[in-house]
DNA sequence: TATAGATATTACATAAATGAATTAAATTAC
DNA sequence: GTAATTTAATTCATTTATGTAATATCTATA
């Protein structure tokens, strides 16, 4: 896993059986599921000692970086990237938890409007020091400049995948 | 989903709550999982009249891409990502598609090779032209020097990730 | 205001992934 | 040469994620 080089080796003789394959692309792809799957990991890792994953925790630091504090099941679906139906279920086991808190929403009775409990806040000030460190080292190796340009690159990388 | 905004205007408000929460790699974070995942729904779309799945057809590809056509199970994990299980798991599947065949290693009775079968080649041959060009769309908004210059910046960030 | 159509949420069934434990074969140490 | 250790692959139980469909509410328009 330390190394991506075989991956390279694989995209290089994988061009010499099909030469369209195209190398970049290819090269990129995977170096994208790669990073995902160790970030993922690590934070993870990071997050089990508080009782949390990843999609758990990026659930509560929607709600905590939302002016206003609430979101509803929809809005965070969207937000988050996961499924609706996945949101049920996270957030029946946030609440559960006694993390997050739902109310019906006045205007629209539809919605489920989903807000952090005081027990939330509390658990996202205690866990914040250790995820912002490990961001920190997850991306030492990138000075800011780089980490500048790596965003602009990344953004525009974006463009052509949801147009 | 369309628009990476409302997930720094979030990143922003959190930093007025929590100063010390790190702009740049929360930025480069989500972009990474949000990349992922448009890439790989966007793959599954593509592969789905194949009949494969976007970790089958890494699974074939492996095989495909690697000179001699054969890697041993553990191998396989390895160079995908995926854990030791879940390979059992994906390569029992393409067995019965009859996409890959086992066979013992002669010298180390514990290892269990898996190769491509005729069928498994075909079916390769078959999708690549809509693979290839599913690449291309994807990175279209990148010219060659954006693609090499992200390369190398994925690749440094990834040096940080794995030592 | 009645009703057709759209949207929000949830429930249920199914699929995919993970972790821990098991079996079998090879390697090492004695 | 035998016992202990390591490694490879699988199985099983559990967790996590997805797709489909059902239910309830809202919006628009005739």
């Amino acid at each position: 896993m330390n190394s991506f080089l075989p991956t390279e080796q694989r995209i290089d003789h994988t061009r010499e059986r099909y030469p369209p394959f195209p190398r970049e692309p290819a090269v990129l792809v995977r170096l994208i599921k790669h990073l995902h799957k160790l970030v993922h990991d690590d934070a993870n890792a990071t997050l089990r000692p508080y009782g949390l994953n990843h999609p758990e925790y990026n659930l509560l630091m929607m709600l905590y970086g939302t002016p206003g504090g609430a979101l509803s099941a929809s809005e965070l679906a969207e937000s988050s990237g996961e499924k609706s139906a996945n949101i049920t279920r996270l957030t029946n086991g946030l609440c559960d938890k006694g993390l997050i808190a739902r109310t019906a929403d006045e205007d629209d009775r539809r919605k489920v409007m989903l807000a952090l409990t005081p027990a939330g806040e509390a658990l996202i000030g205690a866990l914040l020091p250790d995820v912002c460190a490990l961001l920190d080292r997850q991306m030492r190796t990138l000075d800011a400049g780089d980490q500048r340009q790596l965003e602009g690159l990344l953004k525009k990388m974006l463009s052509g995948l949801t147009a």
